[in-house]
RNA sequence: GCGAAAUUGGUGAAGUGGUUAACACGCCGGAUUGUGGCUCCGGUAUGCAUGAGUUCGAUCCUCAUAUUUCGCCCCA
């Protein structure tokens, strides 16, 4: 009695990391699903699962991402260990995959390109709000190894492929070209000198983004009105013959791969390491918030050589989880999650409970999910959790029966029981489960939308 | 980093400067001595985010802190 009052009343509870969630239950469910449906689709693709560790050393990121990005000159989590070496927790998940490949020389492995791809969790230092959080899941892929345009329309294609796959329609593919190095330089220089003679007439923001990263002046939300900021040079008029062939190629692509997209000159992504193609994937759903953009990425051929590697180009995208599964909630997704329980094993008596105990093992390792008592509840408790588990068969152990060897097996939904022979049990259970089966196997399983072929065209 | 709102049991919530803080759901028990899900009855134990202040007295007023939510910035 005086602990629960000193534990709960009088303490400070401890609380999770501001920004932080703990995902458990329907919502952990969803996550598994999500994550599932995410696996089976890379696999398809053929792409290799990498994990590379949640912190690096704080360079990698500096050298990697770069000094301009907000997300590296002040979100990330940096700490010195034991050793006096610097450390952050990444903040993004290209970097390490690209030192690993530098690292572990994929560029000499025989079958090229490399394609790898992740899920983990990345942490940054920011205010959190609806769809944002201090750590935040996300999966991805990098394409190292290639310069094909035809890739960026495969790794653009591929998340759009995930979200329609799990039942989410209103999403926007905006996509938009940086140059090569040249064209990007040629631009920024451009951009720097058009807006100028104008700073005053922008934001305060806008100010001060002028000589550091003026790319960003384009999405500034508070002037996105103003017609200085409207009528300014796009990236695409500063594309060089060759960059703008490759993107007309991968627009081209995409349509093979009837994938819905729009060209959208604001789309500059804020990482360094861009160049060429970059894109970023929408929520229109209504309600979603400002943090609506649910992936993003783009051509980063300079990063391997950047970070002492071997000149190799790279393409990737990164999506937050967080933000898929809120969309699929935005737009009342029903994912298609089983929970329930093949069998429920229910006694009263030690000498039951023991027959339970091996019961249980034995048809779990037979391949049903089995349930049954640990509160030591009446037989009325155990009906009623039996039916909150969502039991599809219950099993009554009773002395007497045993002595007989039968135990009594109850259909839960039919309400039908009979008293089977204990060697003839999984043979039963395995014949009327699969029937069971038949029935679920139109909604269950993964399987494309209706809509997933036929694009239409409101745009 | 800046701005705004919120925080009441296991859950959803109503409410008040003053003896026992509604109601609902859930859970536990009983009616039903080993066949439940309906119904009825009972129970759910010093619970109002944390700390300080004002007051005879604070869940309520003030301040601070934490967390959450929403927006800015930025980004997935």
């Amino acid at each position: 009695m005086c602990g629960a009052t000193f534990l709960f009343g009088g303490m400070n509870m401890i609380t999770k990391p501001k920004g932080c969630h703990d995902i458990y239950g329907q919502e952990g469910r969803k996550w598994k699903y999500v994550e599932e449906v995410i696996d089976m689709v890379m696999k398809k693709y053929h792409y290799d699962y990498i994990r590379t560790p949640i912190f690096e050393a704080t360079e990698l990121f500096h050298r990697g991402v770069g000094e301009s990005s907000d997300i590296v000159t002040k979100e990330t989590y940096d700490f010195v260990d034991r050793g006096d070496r610097k450390m952050t927790l990444r903040p993004e998940g290209t970097a390490g995959v690209v030192r690993s490949y530098i690292e572990n020389k994929m560029y000499g492995e025989a079958s090229q390109p490399i394609k790898l791809y992740y899920n983990g969790t990345m942490y940054r230092y920011e205010r959190p709000q609806s769809g944002r959080d201090r750590e935040l899941t996300q999966f991805g892929v990098e394409v190292l190894g290639s310069e094909d345009p035809m890739v960026d329309a495969e790794v653009i294609s591929l998340p759009v492929n995930i979200y329609k796959m799990l039942g989410l329609k209103q999403i926007k593919v905006n996509i938009n070209s940086l140059g090569d190095m040249e064209s990007r330089k040629r631009y920024r220089e451009a951009l720097i000198e058009y807006f100028r003679p104008h700073i005053d007439e922008l934001c305060e923001d806008c100010r001060s983004r002028l000589e550091k990263n003026p790319l960003r002046i384009l999405d500034c939300k508070v002037d996105c009105d103003n017609e200085i900021i409207k009528n300014a040079p796009t990236t695409l008029d500063y594309l060089n013959e060759a960059s703008k062939e490759r993107f007309d190629k991968v627009i081209s692509y995409l349509g093979a791969l009837g994938i819905e997209h729009e060209v959208n000159p604001k789309i500059v992504r804020g990482l360094d390491y861009y160049c060429h193609t970059v894109f970023e994937i929408e929520a229109k759903v209504e309600g979603f918030g400002s943090q609506n953009v649910l992936g993003g990425g783009g051509r980063y051929d300079g990063l391997a050589e950047q970070l002492d590697g071997p000149k190799t180009p790279g393409m990737g995208f990164a999506s937050g989880l967080g933000r898929l599964i809120l969309a699929l909630d935005k737009e009342e997704i029903k994912l298609p999650i089983k929970e329930d329980v093949d069998v429920f094993i229910m006694y009263v008596n030690e000498d039951e409970k023991l027959n339970a105990l091996y019961l249980t093992q034995e048809l779990r390792m037979n391949g049903f999910t089995v349930e049954t008592e640990y509160l030591g509840r009446g037989l009325k408790g155990q009906f009623k959790q039996a039916d909150r588990l969502q039991s599809k068969y219950l099993l009554l152990l009773n002395s007497d029966d045993l002595k007989e060897n039968v135990v009594t097996v109850k259909n839960n939904k039919t309400k039908e029981e009979e008293k089977i022979d204990l060697d003839y049990l999984i043979y039963y259970l395995d014949e009327h489960l699969e029937e069971e089966e038949h029935l679920h196997l139109g909604h269950d399983g993964y399987e494309y939308h209706e809509d997933m072929d036929d694009e239409e065209d409101d745009e």
